[in-house]
DNA sequence: TCCCCATCTTGTCAATGGCAAGATAGGCTC
DNA sequence: GAGCCTATCTTGCCATTGACAAGATGGGGA
């Protein structure tokens, strides 16, 4: 093993990753961490200065992912949905953390800018909202686009939260789709 | 000050529904909450085991005041969903708590009778979608149902996170129900 | 070749959760 | 009213953790 892992970094993150999608965020343990990752215990604080640190660094990258899935998606407002889900489907870890501000530092430069990236991406789906291209007031347009934002991700949250019923069936991103499909704004 | 305490179990879950409000539910430090209720440090032990049992208290009694809201709310599906975000904009502790399952023994009896009483009368409330009384297929109703909550869960979630925009004003209560009125399920 | 600095290690400290053993007191029985 | 019984609370202790300080290592550039 040599003096330098080489990628200590980014090992860290995936393991946290891991770890937290395991039993969630408040059981991530810098020194297991390390352990994991056969360096020592005060080696990851080189990397990210303390566990708030870490919090930070994984929920830019988070942030980052979200807007490359949506990026994806292109501008269709389910496909963007179903991307949202899967998303925080594939990457629960991520997704808790993100949407906790309190567990890490949410004016960090690199959070903020990775957010505004994927809160870019977001607007460009809901401004496919309404599909027929008729547009109440300012603030009707604002509720609807707050509703479908909140469907998509109070479905994630419910299903990562294992608070769905179980006739949905085992596949989060085809159940997504059949909810979010039903789902219109008068 | 007396040997016994006379309402300690009580002391100790206000103070740390209070405790997690401010910083999470991962800064909840037993010592600190026996500190704050002028106890020793082992006392909270004797009435929650450990520091799981008093997250899954504070499950149970969450979902005991969630099934009062959505009671006290009737059978008027867009006044329970006012209910339901206006009981999480109040008691963000307990509403944390309750949707992260790996915090707490999420099979309790205790929590588990209570989150069935929930379930019950958020089912009450679902059973008047659609308003106009005609139902699809079993899967349609219950795509439908998962849709609709959904959106109060993920309004909530999102507006406890303060990640929804700050044009909504700063009243929950009012822009969910601004919100949730314009939701519809075809 | 030599030095600089990013990377990693060892050592230490206060705080925390949890366990064990004992002290206290309110209430029940007789 | 005397005595016990048990829920409640305390003191003492240990392993683990996050954070900090100081030092070791070695790769890359001047």
């Amino acid at each position: 093993m040599p003096y330098h892992h080489g990628d200590l970094r980014r090992a860290l993150l995936a393991a946290a990753a891991e770890m937290i999608e395991r039993d969630g965020p408040a059981a991530l343990s810098l020194r297991e961490l390390a352990r994991r990752a056969g360096v020592s215990h005060a080696a990851p604080a080189h990397h990210f200065k303390d566990r708030t640190g870490l919090l930070t660094a994984l929920a830019a990258e988070g942030y980052e992912l979200l807007a490359d899935a949506l990026e994806a998606a292109g501008d269709d407002l389910l496909e963007s949905g179903v991307a949202y889900v899967r998303f925080a489907v594939e990457r629960p870890a991520h997704f808790a953390v993100m949407f906790q501000p309190g567990l890490y530092r949410a004016d960090d430069p690199l959070v903020t800018a990775a957010r505004d990236r994927a809160d870019a991406r977001l607007g460009a789906a809901l401004a496919a909202l309404p599909p027929d291209g008729r547009a109440g007031s300012a603030e009707e347009r604002e509720s609807a686009e707050v509703a479908a934002w909140s469907v998509v991700h109070g479905f994630a949250a419910l299903w990562i939260g294992g608070a769905l019923p179980p006739e949905l069936g085992d596949d989060p991103v085809a159940a997504a789709r059949a909810v979010l499909s039903r789902f219109s704004v008068s």
